[in-house]
DNA sequence: TTGAAAGCGCTAACAT
DNA sequence: ATGTTAGCGCTTTCAA
């Protein structure tokens, strides 16, 4: 900055104020120094600059992985809101337990950024303590927190909606299908279960454990050990809600290989709206996660000039039912005990 | 850190050497800093710690998309070795041109990154000058630059191959599907179509321009369209190799669709192997984004420490062919010339 | 509107 | 093995 400020025949302080687009420069000074910086190719040193103003232009983010649809939507909207602003975007993937122990004892994050995105892990109540006195904004994204701002889907709702589009075609033996090992999401997970059993509640359908049972994600043998499970049942679904499309494709691919025609025998049903599920003629129930990256950027810029201004805030986004290709009314002579003349279908 | 250092009773100097891990501390004082740093939460600020080394901690990467198969694993596994080399993943999303002229007229990554790794981008050569004198190395990645260390996928072996193995099950009539608005991935395109031709001139079959179709990823919509043009030429093909598994997956679901049985009347290969793939069973050629993530940071790495040690270096990496069950040999009667006897399907 | 000077939090060279 | 000191490149008083 100095080389700029010889240059252009002025002093540094004039140099950054006209870097920084300060009114308090004459014209004619700032073209002159425009120009030197220009033919000198300088750049501000955001490190240098940070240290004297407290802020350092960067937002982190703490995430599970990058590579899942979510995350990739979510970080991929947060970064068009955050280069608008003018903000860079910082990573920290902790994909596993010691990562994260690792993460918590020294908070890197601390000072090295204006505000931290946690993205859907599930904190105990001695981490999030730990995030309080970062110094900085917290924002949750993809999970609610008791009196911090979150942005989250409403997965209870989502799931609910889900479950009785099932149960308007006719079905009432509805498995759900969870999903364990998709790191850091068990709370979404926790609350799709709540809006399953929710629906089956209102309409007077019994819960059985035996219909709720959990696989792994991406994994067809974990699909068909899922499958060999509910299929032995003594009443065996007519219909299985996946929490995640991933799953409810596994699903679908296994039911056909054994010539279980879906939707036909066995409706499925999935969660998230990814792409695969329109390419498979998926049914299922569409969250969005850049929707959800957005709102929570939005939330952090807010609170980086705010900070006490909107603590607490809760951000929900709605999920929608999309009806495809592999939900159908319960067929003729299934379903369960003495039940419903089959294929009623809708009212 | 003064605090720290004076709640350990030593100094600035002690603390800051015994944060750094450096042998030159005594064991018990390096306890006492240690417990202090712990009780006052403290963690270096590397802006402050760039400043004086000039080295930033932080590794840039500049991408045309965080949304999509290919980058999620490439900056996962990147970001694994980054930790472990305890450094910072900054990210730039330059999703299109407007963003890209704006890049490269700041290079706003100037001074506040160690290395830059350039995904995918079909560059200028003025670009590729200006990055040149960044200050730091500049690593691209799945694409080959002359002269300037490149880690790409082998793309023309591996439309190569993928090409063979359709020639081999005896097709003669083999179209080849572009993917368009694809940001910044023009060059592996072009690299696929090559490798195609390559096989077919090996093969002694005639290249045919009408053969060569171009379409926008992920849309049925656009899938179906390229399918017209081929499927009402005077000699249509009897397999399609797609460079991209997405647009594979949606050209299958057209033909199905349309009661054109894959494979047995037409294969469809695609290119990559991402996870949808093997839920749709698509025969493909396989790359590894997440080994090519992996390679670039250890090149930065590298470089990093030793700038004029491994310029112009280029690590190639292998694609290996999936069959699945989308290719076939090619039905009896079908074929170029007097061909088919019409719905012919399986043999 | 501009400049001079202080200092942000740290590391590195030097001294002890 | 530890302390002292001088900056790193910028922004921000304060003074002119």
């Amino acid at each position: 900055m100095a080389d700029v400020a010889e240059r252009a025949g002025v002093s540094t302080s004039t140099v950054s104020r006209t870097l920084r687009g300060l009114s308090t420069v004459s014209p004619e000074v700032r073209a002159r120094v425009e120009k030197a910086a220009r033919e000198l190719n300088f750049a501000v040193s955001r490190q240098a600059a940070s240290l004297v103003t407290g802020r350092t232009g960067t937002i982190a983010v703490l995430v599970p992985t990058l590579d899942s649809w979510f995350m990739g939507s979510a970080l991929s909207s947060l970064a068009t809101l955050l280069r608008a602003a003018g903000l860079q975007l910082s990573v920290y993937e902790i994909p596993d337990l010691a990562e994260r122990t690792a993460f918590f004892q020294h908070l890197p994050a601390r000072r090295n950024a204006d505000a931290l995105l946690v993205f859907s892990f599930d904190l105990t109540d001695e981490e999030t303590a730990r995030l309080d006195d970062l110094g900085m904004p917290v924002i949750y994204v993809s999970r609610h927190v008791d009196g911090r701002p979150s942005v989250y889907a409403d997965d209870v709702a989502g799931a609910l909606h889900g479950t009785r589009h099932l149960l308007n075609l006719g079905h009432r033996r509805i498995a759900f299908v969870q999903t364990t090992g998709a790191r850091g999401f068990s709370f979404s997970s926790e609350e799709r279960l709540v809006g399953y059993q929710q629906a089956l509640i209102e309409a007077g359908v019994p819960l059985d454990d035996d219909l709720v049972v959990a696989t792994r994600a991406g994994s067809k043998r974990a699909a068909a050990e899922v499958l060999g499970t509910l299929l032995s049942l003594r009443e065996p679904p007519t219909a299985v809600f996946a929490e995640q499309d991933e799953v409810a494709v596994a699903l679908v691919w296994n039911l056909r290989r054994t010539r279980i025609a879906v939707p036909e025998h066995i409706s499925v049903l999935g969660f998230d709206d990814q792409p695969p599920a329109d390419w498979f003629d998926l049914s299922t129930v569409a969250q969005s996660p850049s929707e959800m990256g957005r709102q929570a950027g939005e939330l952090a810029l807010k609170l980086i000039d705010d900070p006490e201004g909107e603590q607490g805030r809760h951000v929900v986004l709605p999920t929608q039912l999309i009806p495809r290709a592999t939900t159908a009314p319960v067929a003729r002579g299934q379903g369960e005990g003495e039940r419903d003349r089959p294929g009623a279908g809708d009212a």
